[in-house]
DNA sequence: AAATTATTAAAACAAATGGATCATTGTTTT
DNA sequence: AAAACAATGATCCATTTGTTTTAATAATTT
């Protein structure tokens, strides 16, 4: 933790110039920098028996313009600890010859790239085992992503219908995505993706899946979703980003990690699926491997 | 990190039992624990897009005398997470119930992960600036990507038509994908998502507007790509994942980047924009927090 | 020892914070 | 349709906050 903190660096290579009192401020600061994030300015001097003008004069010592300054950057040394990468990122930004765009990208990557990283904890890796050994249970799987969520829900889909032929995606023109819903039965499941805002009709469309006794197992941003209640399992994942929009790369993430541990669960039959539809594309002349000569 | 912690679950129990507000408060607070230790209350209404008042009545809701002991409670998690920190980094390699499919699940993800943290390398981040740039400049974009790619394509379709109306998607039933190119002009750019095996279709269409005089931008995996000889620019990700399939997640986040620059490049109008696609959407209710009541 | 400087404590201040009140709005019930 | 209710936003208040100023004290130099 301690290692590359810049300011701590610089305390130490001030202390001995600082007078008393500035000197067991410092120290207290050095000793208890978490704290020096979570309490006020009093109460920190209080507690490094100091007065308080002492830490607003150590900030300016430090060249600080003030003592919010400090909190700042160790507030944001609290945050950062967060996401793993913490030590990385400081020495990031100060190589970077960084324009104010590639500074939002910047952020906007490796925020993506973190939460995309915290799946791998045990939790969220045990939910996802769940849900593949879930859908490779059932006998066919509706598929249902709106608006945004769409991405994700299509990828599945299509990887899905590679592999076989038991999915069935809920969309179409003119409102009529849910009618293959008609004769959804009880051995079927649902695959609900949503993140907020929550799209209406994926709503009403997953309620009438539970009505119908399907199970319903959805992808979305929190334990407070409306899907997380009816859901047999639920998968979380984040959706900040340091943008206008909502991130729904880690949602397609699961989505590729689901249909990979699908695959994986009946290996042979899925290498057979993706023979056939190799032969097939390749019949078809699906792919090349260069541009098209002109004729 | 999340486990075992009561408030968390208590917030979690009495959710549904709140008024709008007191949701949003609380679902801020669900998912940024750590910044209700660092800012102040009003600084995280602010936040979360919430009156001052509402986040003292969360904290009567939740049974606390008053907000300060919300505080005090996460400053303490905090704390406590500190002291753990170093030992559970440890433990984690052992105490890791590792089952065959939750390891394949924990190599893609870290895999995954990692891809997208190169982007944020000064090469790739100044290509994503430089095509943001080109794209802004563009009277249109039109934007292709068939078979696996159609994900990515989609994406940057349907979060551009939020923005504005410069984006056109070349898809369609029966084959017409294309025809939208008939009146494509040189001051227009297609954007090109193909990743190996790449669509013969996606290479006639891009050889056909870069015949037109179009510029032609892509997102691709390699150096290699046949579209990278015919693009203005090209941003390469990274399509390995530990499966049967390619992962089309980096590309992704291309996308969600680009789409971001080009927000911010002109900043107030996507926030018009943004907000009359918001009006026009709660004007028909389109989103909804709660799950529809049977009726 | 006197003069000067640097350091500290105490007090004063404006700005902000958390909390309470009340009018207004939107919903449900009658 | 009216009445009752809960939810929300706006305003106000007493505290607390970070900072500055002033006075007292200690340390240093001459």
């Amino acid at each position: 933790m301690s290692q590359s903190d810049p300011l701590r660096e610089q305390i130490i290579a001030r202390f001995d110039a600082m007078s008393a009192q500035l000197q067991q401020a410092a120290r207290y600061v050095l000793e208890h920098p978490e704290e020096v994030a979570l309490v006020s300015m009093r109460e920190l001097a209080r507690l490094a028996a100091v007065q308080p003008a002492t830490m607003t004069r150590l900030a300016k010592v430090l060249g600080f313009q003030g003592y919010n300054e400090i909190r700042a950057y160790y507030a944001e040394t609290v945050r950062k600890r967060n996401d793993g990468f913490a030590a990385k990122v400081r020495q990031r930004d100060v190589e970077t010859t960084s324009t104010p765009e590639s500074d939002i990208a910047h952020h906007m990557l490796h925020g993506i790239s973190a939460q995309i990283a915290a799946l791998c904890e045990p939790e969220p890796l045990q939910c996802l085992t769940a849900m593949a050994d879930r859908l490779a249970a059932a006998k066919k799987v509706y598929v249902l992503g709106l608006r945004s969520s769409h991405v994700v829900a299509w990828h599945f889909h299509y990887v899905m219908s590679l592999l076989g032929e038991r999915s069935v995606h809920l969309d179409g023109p003119a409102g009529t995505g849910g009618d293959a819903l008609i004769r959804a039965k009880p051995d079927e499941v649902m695959l609900v993706v949503s993140i907020k805002p929550y799209a209406v009709d994926t709503l009403v469309l997953a309620q009438l899946a539970k009505d119908k006794g399907l199970a319903v197992l959805s992808i979305t941003d929190s334990e407070v979703s409306p899907l997380a209640g009816i859901s047999e399992h639920t998968i979380y994942c984040a959706t900040d980003s340091y943008s206008f929009f909502h991130t729904l790369t880690p949602a397609l993430a699961v989505s590729e990690v689901l249909c990979t541990l699908l695959a994986e669960l009946d290996r042979p039959s899925a290498l057979k699926a993706l023979q056939d539809a190799d032969d097939h594309l390749a019949h078809l002349n699906t792919y090349s491997n260069t541009l098209p000569r002109r004729v």
